[in-house]
DNA sequence: TCGTAATTCATACGTTCGTTTTAATCATAG
DNA sequence: CTATGATTAAAACGAACGTATGAATTACGA
């Protein structure tokens, strides 16, 4: 007479994901989670210690596929470019494409994960900032480093301020179709995710490749 | 025997204002806004009634001003033109530009209100999102008209997308010198904030005209 | 100076929070 | 089948939350 048929860790980790997604880490009680899972209040603290650890899992099984992609793909494209330094557009798009295609594979949190990344990237609690840098520390060092040698022209402290403006417009690409609302009251596209995630990527690529290789600043 | 020397109400909205900024609405109890407001626990809700309109209040100190001298400046542009369709650019700069100025300006909230509202954008609190979209309905709608007046050739979803976009880069922007560690290990600039807004300003503005003005992405 | 309204104060209320505890139930190897 | 460790269950903990109350204090026009 049981209805449960996947692990109760996982369904844990599901329930947070979407939750600390739709109402942020402080607004989600471990109650909602624990109900929305169907398993007991006090499983939670006995699978994962406490609600900062959930927290911290709930990204680790994204961030780690995430992470280790987003190097394996910089890692080819410099084994093809031999020496020569790989395109801007090139690094752009395995960074954030790569990111933002994970939204249409269901498997590795779809757009629910995707989004609630968006939402963290600002969020005001110190631990979860704090655990997000040290998490992505090593590959945005490499990206850096790739766009340091992609636009030699280009000074340093530039490129670092454009990557910020890039992870910040992308972070609100997919944070919110709530957050749209506030710029459109029309329904933008078929209710579809896949097909809007399909024109999304290419839309906020070409905006993203005219930020970075907009003419410089003069002070 | 009083250290009070400004009045009470604006003490609680300037603390609130601050602490909102830094731990987020609901990171923030009315114990830590009276303390640092030094005024007493009841105050809150003599002044304000509830937490809720308190936050709604120090929004609205700040943003009748900055909606009203959008529009002002906006008008004036139109006025400027004389029928003809305003710069692009120009539009940009009234719209992010009036905003980043603010944040020069310490007596209407300085760096303070504009990173609050950085991150209230992306605020998952339900009530906080419907507050601002009401708030900002008839200015985004005004300045969404005159970039479709401004840029004829571009489907209009592509202006309202590129908007989102460059709503998201100016958040990110100035919601985080913090969100920035994630980028960056380097002091970026001198730790003087307002040498540091002048040199945003015009590194943003390259940034978002760039990616507005970018090719039109092929389907 | 007095009286009244506005404000400040200390305190307490009822909830909800994350976490802990102890017992019951399950799975499974010997 | 039984013993043992892993998991789930029900209940309660103290702390912190937003809010409400009623008395004390202040401000100030009459």
């Amino acid at each position: 007479m049981e209805v449960r048929t996947i692990d109760t860790r996982e369904r844990i980790l599901d329930a947070a994901e979407r939750l600390f997604m739709a109402h942020g880490y402080e607004g989600t009680s471990m109650r909602q989670i624990t109900g929305e899972a169907c398993v007991n209040l006090a499983a939670v603290n006995y699978h994962f210690g406490s609600k900062e650890s959930l927290m911290q899992e709930v990204f680790r099984r994204r961030l780690d596929w995430l992470n280790e992609e987003r190097m394996r793909v910089l890692d080819q494209l410099e084994a093809e470019a031999a020496g020569q330094p790989v395109k801007p557009s090139a690094i752009v798009d395995a960074f954030f494409g790569t990111l933002l295609r994970m939204a249409g594979d269901e498997k590795r949190g779809g757009m629910t994960f995707l989004r609630l990344l968006g939402r963290t990237l600002t969020e005001p609690s110190e631990f979860i900032r704090a655990f997000l840098a040290h998490e992505y520390k090593a590959v945005m060092d490499r990206y850096k480093e790739a766009l340091f040698l992609a636009l030699p022209e280009v000074p340093k402290a530039e490129i670092v301020w454009r990557f910020h403006f890039m992870l910040g417009a992308t972070s609100y690409a997919i944070a919110g179709t709530d957050a749209l609302r506030l710029v459109t009251d029309w329904q933008i596209e078929a209710d579809d995710s896949t097909d809007r995630l399909d024109r999304l990527v290419p839309r906020l690529m070409s905006f993203l490749l005219g930020g970075l290789r907009a003419p410089l600043p003069q002070f």
